[in-house]
Parts: C-alpha cells; structure tokens; sequence
DNA sequence: GCCGATTTGTCCGTATGTATC
DNA sequence: CGATACATACGGACAAATCGG
C-alpha cells in the first residue's frame, strides 16, 4: 500500500489512538490538513472516509471531523477483522497451535454446494482444524477451498497458515469477505474435538471469502467457544 | 439523498439484484458507465465505491469489476443494520410488539460509565424493552440515552419506535454505530422476560451509536434468543 | 517477450453547494 | 452577512495491471 491517502489515514490513525486528538474532539480542518500532508482536498477525503468507516472519526458539516474513538474499548479476544488466525491470536497476546483433523479433496455435490455457495461439480478441498490457545481447544474450523485455487497445498502446510501460503507462495490476495454470525447447538464431534466445559452451544462464523479477481475461493465455518468469542463491527446508516 | 453517485449505486444495485449483472460477471467498464449516466469517472467510482462496501461487486485493476453478490444468500431473521426494530422485523415479514419494562432517568455512576462508555455524571434515560414477534418474546433490550438527546420520549413512544421519534420529531440523525457480539449466559431475569424455552446462552449485540453531530447519544445491549440471531456482514481487507 | 489498447487506481486543481457559527 | 468547513462534482493526468495480437 504506497497510496498517499493511506499514509495519511494511518498517520492520523496512530494520534488517535495515541490521544493526540482525544475522544470527541474535531481534528485540523481539512485545509488545515491539505497544508500540514502537501497534498489536495481530494486526498485528505479520501484519507477520512477511511477512518470513517473504520469508526474513528465522524464528520459534521459546517462544524468539522470529531474523533469518536476510545481508548480503552474493543480490545481483548477479538476475531473479527480479515486476518489469519496467527495474527489474530498474536494480537491478543496468545500461543496458538493448529491441528489438522481433516484434508481431502471432494467435488460439491448439491448439499456442499447448497451450504458453501459453490456449484455442484466443483472440485474442492476440505479441510477441518482445530485451533488451540489459551490451553485449550477452543475454535474448529470446517473449510471449503477452490482446489484449482490451493494448488500445492499440504496437511503441514495447513497446520501452519493456509493465508500466509496463499499470499506469500501462491501470489493469491485476499480481500473481500461476506460473514454471517449465528448461534448454534454443538454437535458431538463439537464436543469431541473442543474443550467445551459445560458449554452447549457455538458461535458460528460463516465466511466467504473472494480473492483479488473476485473468485469465490473459500467458505469455512468457525465453531467458537462462546466465552472466547468476541465480534467487532462498525456500521453507518444511509449512505 | 441527492448526490448523483448515490443515484447511480443505487441504480447499478437494483440491476444486480434484478439479475441484469448476473453472479460473477463484469459490469460495464468504468468508461462506458460514464456515458450511460452522463457524469465523470469521479462519480462512477464513488458509487462503485459504495457497492463494494456493501458487498456487491469487487473491482480488479486491470480487468473490470465483477459481480459477487449471490440472490438468495442472506435473507431471513437478519438483525445486523442500523434500522429499526420495526424495519427488520417487517423486512423479516413479522408482525412484532414492543413491551416497555422500565423507563427511568438516572445519573451515570463509575459502573454505568464504564460499561455505556458516557462519562460519571451523565444524565441518562435508563429503558429497557421486549420485543414479542413470531409468538414469543425473543429480544430483551437494555438502553442508556444521554437525557438531553432524547427530550419528550415517553414510554408510550417507546413501546412504539424511539428512533422514529427521534428522527422525526426531534430531527436527531443516527449515522455511526460500533457494535461487538458476544454470547453470554441467560440471567434469571432473562428467563423472567424472555421465553427462552431451553435456551441457556443469549446474542447480546452491545450497540453504540452517535448521532449526526457525533455525539454518543446512546448505548443498548440487545439479548437474543440463539435461533433468531442472525447477524451479516461484509470486510474488506487492506485498505 | 514485447507492444498497444483497455481498465482500474491514485492524485491534482478547480468550482459550486450547503451547513455552522 | 461573511468566514469557515465539509460535500459533491468536474476534467485532466499519469500509474499499474490485464489481455490479446
């Protein structure tokens, strides 16, 4: 990302969160913004509307930006943002290990491709993993990938980081993901593989998610321990 | 909303859901968009902008922007967006009613503070409600409003619409909301107003949201009942 | 492998509108 | 009313990626 406009959303970002500009205070105004960066108007908007979305800032017309970040709020056991398990676990101060339960290649048939969103006759890895953190096993993973898309790829490999493969041997970027959370009752095998204590039920994290050409590529189901699981979202109404 | 770009997303939108743009295919280049709608490239990617944030399409440099939006996937019992209770509930095709169980004001100790994330001392509206739909009561809603933004509600209006209220009458905006789900277990008060049949875990949405000058005008913690929680959402990695 | 056409991504400079104070 | 600040749009320029010949 060398994009001017991230340089500076980032920047801005970093004296936020470091309470250069507190909680519901207005930031420089953007011509004050256009002389600190040396860039235009456009480019400085184009630096807010990330941090807009992102749930830094608002904007007020005729008044200004105001910062309505706090510090302090949404922290700990956070498994929202796409990101690997590794980086999410990493940010949240864990060890974390992966075993692989499962790693085969299987065409959809009409109940696979019902559930996972790919068409009957595709060829398909399944791939099943168990996450383990804290002492305990406490997320499995029931995954879907393209095969022509994880070319290569090994039971090892898998119990490392399948992104990171991806992304780093295979050149695949990964950007846009549709999630659906729902609550679900734990299975046998949930209770088989998980250390579930006394819990009955799961939250379930659906996602798919396209590569940089826009391919459906992957769908997999998160079962998350309920005491462990901790979704962040931002959203902004109209427009 | 005026704004032309708004126009031309909500019009390229509607094609892609009507099947105009099928799944996977390309929509027009950038290029021809701008002689279709009669405005500048400028415009057209503001609003190509706004479809892929909402999950519609995803653009590659290079080749085009390619339809990711599959009819059929979410439909049903989505409670995600910022909308009213009522809206989803008639987007869902459920006829719903709001039971008020407590209407009180009162002024933020460190333990309310702390959890709202308003400041000790703030005078609040303290409300908490039932939402009865399909034949149960299936919501349990716990809301804190900063007293000044919310002048005139009663508990009537609030066994109604609160967000209609404000929006109408006291012309507040609601733009910005960040939200975390999390699973907690049913309370006895749960139990109490709730039918929760055998259920003992709850979706409980923490809902944050601030008003069109960016005001933090209210926190709610929504405790649903697991079968009727269903919550959506689309990421975009990077930038 | 190279070149050129196409397409998306970024940025500039300017102009006008609208809301706030 | 004027100054300030954000919102939208225009038109132009160049970079970067893709694809076909």
């Amino acid at each position: 990302m060398k994009a001017i406009y991230y340089d500076i959303y980032k920047d801005l970002r970093e004296k936020i969160m470091a309470g250069v500009y507190p909680y519901q205070t207005f930031i420089p105004s953007e011509s004050k913004l256009v002389m600190e960066y040396g860039c235009t108007h456009n480019t400085i908007r184009r630096a807010l509307q990330v941090l807009m979305l992102h749930g830094f800032v608002h904007s007020v017309r005729g008044k200004g930006v105001r910062v309505i970040w706090q510090a302090g709020h949404r922290t700990r056991f956070v498994f929202g943002d796409i990101e690997t398990f590794r980086e999410a676990a990493a940010r949240n101060g864990l060890e974390a290990t992966t075993q692989v339960r499962a790693f085969e290649y299987v065409v959809a048939d009409k109940r696979i491709a019902d559930a996972t969103g790919f068409a009957v006759g595709d060829e398909l890895l399944h791939v099943e993993r168990i996450r383990h953190f804290d002492g305990a096993n406490l997320i499995f993973d029931k995954s879907y990938f393209r095969a022509s898309c994880v070319e290569g790829l090994t039971p090892e490999i898998a119990s490392d980081s399948i992104f990171i493969y991806l992304e780093g041997e295979l050149g695949m970027e990964v950007t846009i993901s549709n999630r659906t959370i729902t609550m679900e009752y734990a299975t046998a095998e949930d209770r088989e593989v998980l250390d579930l204590l006394d819990f009955d039920m799961l939250a379930v994290v659906e996602n798919r998610t396209f590569n940089s050409e826009g391919v459906h590529f992957e769908t997999t189901w998160s079962r998350h321990r309920p005491d462990y699981f901790t979704f962040l979202d931002t959203a902004v109404r109209g427009c």
